[in-house]
DNA sequence: TCTTGAAGCTCTAGTCACTGGAGGAATTAT
DNA sequence: ATAATTCCTCCAGTGACTAGAGCTTCAAGA
């Protein structure tokens, strides 16, 4: 039997965070000792770890609370996980294009300032005026 | 003079957001007409311009006002709004590797399933185990 | 057993950059 | 003149936490 503080020590989720998982419906509500107090055990420490985890891959809480749901029918086929991994990787994908595109217009713009006035500044052309930029974004 | 709703048409901001920027001190303050209203002005709308285009580049509040206030002064040497910049760039590529590697690892899980039952999901099993990854995250 | 300090409880509010709605006043078009 | 649109202010909600106030319970040492 876990306190919420041994917990958080095992799994590096802070004690808040669990309680606020909780009341997302990720975890189930703990058992309570007599003073009130969440008592966990082993499977509450593997469903944090998974939580931890997908949350690490950039797993927003109700794709999560979905995983949870489908873990619990292993029977059922994987195909909804399946595609909720590969949703997810599509709007990394996306992020990543779009950060691409913000690294090489900083890059361009911070290259092209001689660094000396402000009125001459390349940093505060460019941003005045998006015609001076590559690509869009 | 136009009103905020012509602003808002013409740089592509919606109404609720310039009002937004005024009251977190990136535009002055308008004037009023006789009914109150707020009535813009050309440099309103390069003022607006230049906000819309740092944060499309991913700038946030604080330093847009920093930008800002800097942009006032164009007899000052320009270093600390490429500090700006350059700041905001490493933050950007700090972003891209974490995106990177969850690209990569999201790839890798969701190409180990072979699409069956839950039981055997490989998007759950990662999931449960980050020992099954190939880094870190 | 008593006491003290750490850790737990609930509830509320703050973060960031907006976005939307309610309820009412002003402006514009017909 | 009337109707439609736009404007005003104020408040609340978004996502995933995080922090604090004020109180209770627990664990350990004297
Ligand atoms: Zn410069
Ligand atoms: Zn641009
Ligand atoms: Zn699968
Ligand atoms: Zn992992």
């Amino acid at each position: 039997m876990l306190s919420i503080g041994d917990l958080s020590k095992r799994t590096g989720v802070k004690v808040p965070t669990i309680r606020y998982y909780e009341q997302m419906g990720l975890i189930e509500a703990a058992e309570r000792s007599e003073g009130n107090q969440r008592r966990y055990e082993r499977h509450d420490l593997e469903r944090l770890a998974f939580i931890r985890h997908a949350r690490d891959l950039g797993l927003d809480i109700p794709a999560i609370r979905e995983l949870i749901a489908l873990s619990q029918h292993p029977d059922q086929p994987c195909a909804n996980a399946d595609r909720i991994a590969a949703d997810h990787l599509i709007a990394v994908r996306e992020k990543l294009e779009k950060l691409k595109k913000l690294e090489h217009e900083l890059e361009r713009i911070i290259s092209h300032c001689d660094g000396h006035s402000i009125e001459d500044c390349y940093v505060i052309r460019a941003l005045s005026d998006h015609g001076l930029c590559e690509g869009e974004h």
